[in-house]
RNA sequence: GGUGCGUUAGUUCAGCUGGUUAGAAUACAUGCCUGUCACGCAUGGGGUCACGGGUUCGAGUCCCGUACGCACCGCCA
């Protein structure tokens, strides 16, 4: 037997008992005549004692020891001279009576501590040895441990869990797919699934009613701090349900994992917000609700009521109000407006507008405007002695809208409004069927193809399909979609004609998509359901900024995994085998 | 495809308007130290300043390009 207790579970009450443990060493501090080891495991750290007094050989053993080193060790428990309340088992140490080294170890590139001395970069490539601090290991047992609160959630609602196919077929709409060459049907290739969507609901057509999947994904896309190549998702769906019944049954799961998880209990229903509210309100179809500042339209008020020609020739103005901050300096203010006038924002300037202790309008455009105006300005907003008013303008009210979001997040930042530890969670509801797609010159699906319309705007379908709306809905927390799904179609004829309107000739949908819709033909049922993130959910849990701490092998910005050093190339053995020829074309110009 | 920031010791970083031998902290090694727990003290080793080109009497520093990293925009039904 390696060890009879671990590194995290000794206290005082262990006192007097023989232990053995095993673990690696953390670090050695040599005080002379004595000798201490941070002993670590998954568990915690336990404090090691040698003695030269006691056992001097023993002692210039332990001396010899080097960081990352695995030891096995017996030893018996004793209180402490002096104790360490950081510790868990700080009341406690071990007297060391045998010492074993099952393994030596180089010295780490960096530090394993809970402050680690090593870059983001430098821990990507040697990940096994970032996965041994604590601060990134409890992350990956949050993750467990939501996995295990899903399961147990879903099973006592009657689900089952099913698995499908990685290898499938590829898709048109959406991301792009990350594709898998066949060997033994040459020239053809699988496609890895973007989401097992068409093949839960094939389970729905076959009666399973219930189903779960805690499923990998994938999306040949490029990545963000809170997207991966391979991501995973808690994918869920049901038959003779209404959205209402899905809603229900899934904030309840929701709440579940707070409270499992977090100790957080949500009482309330969650908020309910249509699609065309949140763009009005936040200028997104994910608002960060842990604070207001929501938009005023500010049409009426300032345009064409002064000599301000940016705002006479807008299309939209809109403003914020952030509560106490007219102390910003002039210095403030620059940042916020070179913040806006980012090219990834591409705001043309910022107005602001402070209201003075006396309720005065004091404004970077008052030469333009009338007191009266500006006072209308101030009672429309709703602002108060020492308010900030925020205003942003332009010709196309969509685009004014998303930078007024980026200015709100931001300001929700400085003002410290969005604590990691408060959650305002809401579902976005009634989202748009369609969108029109410049590039691709015609409307797409917004949410996927196989989306129910409302049935009230099914009519539109055929006069005004940009009009239409879906049986669509997302779970937002703190600005993230942390989930979202809809009510499918079940029927052929619906479905058939959803593909013509996205474009697709009777004879292409056939060939992409007539799996589905011949399973149709056999009685399918009404069914709808939904997929949570699990990689944002677990990084929300755990206060994260990126999706990548909660993730054991995680790819990096550009979709490499550094330590494995992977994609890499092909043997032309492979390649001949899987009849493949590679042109990388000619980056010379 | 685009924008911004970055790349200097094992690691994290500093290095000013270009100027003698490129520094700090930490890690590492050696020695001292019997209650440390970010132990302390002393000594020491450790650098292709990402790569290529240019400007200059002289480049870690300025310019151009490339590669890589991070964040973001596009993209992600």
């Amino acid at each position: 037997m390696y060890r009879t207790k671990t590194c995290g579970e000794l206290r005082l009450a262990d006192a007097g008992s023989e232990v053995t443990l095993a673990g690696w060493v953390q670090r050695v501090r040599k005080m002379g005549g004595m000798t201490f080891v941070d002993l670590r495991d998954r568990y915690g750290i336990t404090q090691i004692v040698f003695n030269e007094e006691k056992d001097a050989s023993l002692c210039e053993r332990a001396n010899k020891l080097g960081r990352e080193y695995v030891i096995q060790l017996t030893g018996t428990v004793c209180e402490r001279e002096s104790k360490n309340s950081h510790l868990p088992t700080g009341e406690i140490e071990i007297i060391a009576q045998t010492l074993v080294v099952l393994n030596e170890s180089v010295t780490p590139p960096f530090t394993i501590e809970d402050n680690t001395d090593g870059g983001d970069d430098i821990r990507m490539k040697y990940r096994y040895l970032d996965l041994r601090r604590q601060a990134v290991r409890s992350n990956i047992e949050l993750r467990h441990r939501m996995t295990m609160e899903v399961r147990r959630y879903l099973d006592s609602k009657g689900f089952l869990e099913i698995e499908t196919p990685m290898l499938i077929g590829s898709t048109p709409e959406g991301a792009r797919d990350f594709v898998v060459p066949s060997r033994m049907n040459p020239g053809q290739f699988y496609a890895l699934p973007q989401s097992p969507q068409t093949l839960k609901q094939l389970l729905m057509v076959a009666g399973m009613d219930r189903y779960f999947q805690i499923v990998k994904c994938f999306r040949d896309e490029d990545l963000r701090a809170d997207r991966q190549p391979e991501f995973t998702q808690i994918d869920c769906e049901m038959s003779f349900v209404q959205q209402e019944d899905i809603i229900q049954l899934f904030e309840g799961m929701a709440k579940h994992l707070f409270r499992t998880l977090r100790g957080v209990e949500l009482a309330e229903d969650f908020p309910r917000m249509t699609w065309a509210d949140a763009m009005r309100l936040y200028g997104s179809d994910k608002p960060d609700t842990r604070f207001g500042m929501t938009f005023v339209e500010l049409m009426d008020t300032l345009c064409g009521t002064g000599e301000f020609s940016v705002f006479n020739e807008a299309a939209y103005i809109g403003g914020i109000c952030a509560t106490g901050q007219a102390s910003y300096t002039r210095k403030q203010i620059d940042q916020l407006t070179d913040f806006v006038k980012r090219p990834q924002i591409g705001a043309k300037g910022l107005v602001y507008a402070r209201v003075q202790p006396d309720g005065s309008v004091k404004s970077s455009v008052d030469k333009f405007y009338s007191p009266e105006v500006l006072n209308s300005l101030k009672e429309k907003m709703g602002a108060q002695p020492g308010d900030l008013i925020l205003i942003l303008s332009g010709d196309d009210a969509m685009k004014v809208r998303k930078q007024l979001c980026e200015l709100r997040l931001e300001m929700g930042n400085r003002m410290g409004l969005r604590d990691k530890n408060k959650f305002a969670l809401l579902w976005v509801v009634d989202f748009p069927m369609f969108e029109w797609s410049e590039e691709e010159g015609r409307l797409m699906a917004m949410h996927h193809p196989f989306t129910h319309p409302k049935s009230e705007d099914i009519p539109l379908l055929d006069t005004d399909p940009a009009a239409v709306r879906a049986d669509a809905y997302d779970m937002v927390c703190n600005g993230v979609e942390v989930g979202g799904g809809s009510i499918r179609i079940h029927d052929q004829q619906l479905q058939a004609k959803m593909f013509e309107i996205l474009g697709f000739t009777p004879e292409k949908a056939q060939q992409q998509f007539g799996f589905l819709m011949n399973a149709f033909k056999y009685g399918a049922p009404p069914h709808g359901g939904l997929a949570y993130g699990l990689d944002r959910w677990v990084s929300l849990f755990a206060g994260l900024d990126s999706i990548r701490d909660c993730i054991a092998f995680p790819k990096n910005n550009s979709g490499r995994d550094v330590m494995l050093d992977a994609p890499g190339t092909l043997d032309q053995k492979q390649l001949d085998e899987l009849c493949l020829q590679i042109a990388i074309p000619s980056t010379e110009k």
